[in-house]
DNA sequence: ACCTGAACACCGTTCAAGT
DNA sequence: ACCTGAACACCGTTCAAGT
């Protein structure tokens, strides 16, 4: 029960006996993030070679590449919503606190993992949605965007539908991490600052007058 | 001089007579746009078939992959130029008429152009940054956000580093347009209304008080 | 149950050779 | 100047065959 750690059944070092013998799933997803981290294109064969194994051989565990890419998405909605969750249980009181603990944490974790945030969201686009995907899309923001309809139960925000001023106000800080991670800001330009910004603009803009 | 249409030198049912003779280069990135607009994969060597040629003759054009890519990001970043210079130019007196002709415009291209717009960012966070993209992308916006420091001056705004602020609304709007892309919108959701609430929150969290 | 390895149909890139 | 076509080094996917 020591564990708290995401996914590291093995560490970096792990006796490479063991592959083979059910786990060769999560050494793939492993290397697959350690790719995806270092921005390398992610190949089916390189990532069963990394592991040592036939490229045949991951067909086992996934169906085809997308299949490895939505569980990687899948992780990383978990851990996002793990994030987000931890940001508001210690956030400051109010609706300001609450949404600059959000958007701090959701700038952070899109900035520090641009790669895998692109897979997160180029899945919800395609046609058949990849499942649990979305679902688990839907659970990482579920408990933030509650606290819309709380701020506007405490009079904190103007009335209106709260999931349209929850995706507005969500869209403006996806917006901002992704032109950071297109490279888009100037180089002396300082992110946390920004987000700061940003959230000061959405909370005025959205106090009752 | 009856042409103001973007670039099609060709029309749909031009005479094929003429291909070889120095417009290679433009009808591959017709093809190349037809299969942006599609949501196919671009292969070069499927252009080429396209357009009648051997899988090498586009490297007489185009090195690689990525300058014709850089080519379609670069003619992209000029179309919405000209269409937010245009909005700017009709757009309602004052900075909430300015604002909201730059955001409606802004996210109409981009969800009409969604794999172009993708397309565009992705090469700015490339090392080499595709020279001429960067200057385009530059020049795009340039007016645009002179529109802030404007606003500023006549004192519709509070005070602050206007690109700061030019950013942070860019940001937020830019944000809206991915998330309507990335099919993230509650199906009932109405993208317009959506931008015209964005832009109302920002005119009053920018307001001076 | 899990993995191998040949096979198939694709890629992008390079480069001699043709016209 | 522009294009062809073989060659090279990759892909993802499939599937019989092995253990």
């Amino acid at each position: 029960m020591l564990s708290m750690a995401t996914s590291n059944m093995l560490g970096g070092v792990a006796s490479a006996r063991t592959y083979h013998h059910g786990n060769l799933r999560a050494t793939l997803l492993e290397h697959a993030e350690a790719a995806l981290a270092a921005g390398s294109e992610l190949s089916l064969r390189e990532l069963a070679r990394q592991a040592g194994v036939s490229h045949g051989a991951p067909r086992r565990h996934f169906a085809d590449k997308q299949a490895l890419l939505d569980a990687l998405a899948l992780d990383g909605f978990e851990r996002l919503g793990a994030a987000l969750a931890l940001a508001e249980s210690t956030a400051a009181p109010g609706f300001r606190g609450s949404l600059l603990a959000f958007g701090r944490t959701y700038v952070h974790f899109a900035t520090e993992h641009a790669a895998l945030l692109e897979l997160m969201y180029a899945g919800k686009h395609r046609p058949d949605i990849g499942e649990g995907v979305a679902r688990a899309a839907d659970e990482a923001f579920a408990a933030s965007f509650s606290l819309f309809a709380a701020a506007q139960a405490a009079g904190e925000i103007v009335p209106g539908d709260p999931e349209r001023l929850g995706t507005v106000a969500f869209a403006a800080l996806h917006g901002l991490a992704a032109i950071a991670n297109g490279g888009m800001l100037s180089p002396d330009a300082d992110l946390d600052v920004m987000v700061d910004e940003l959230v000061d603009r959405l909370v005025l803009g959205l106090a009752p007058r």
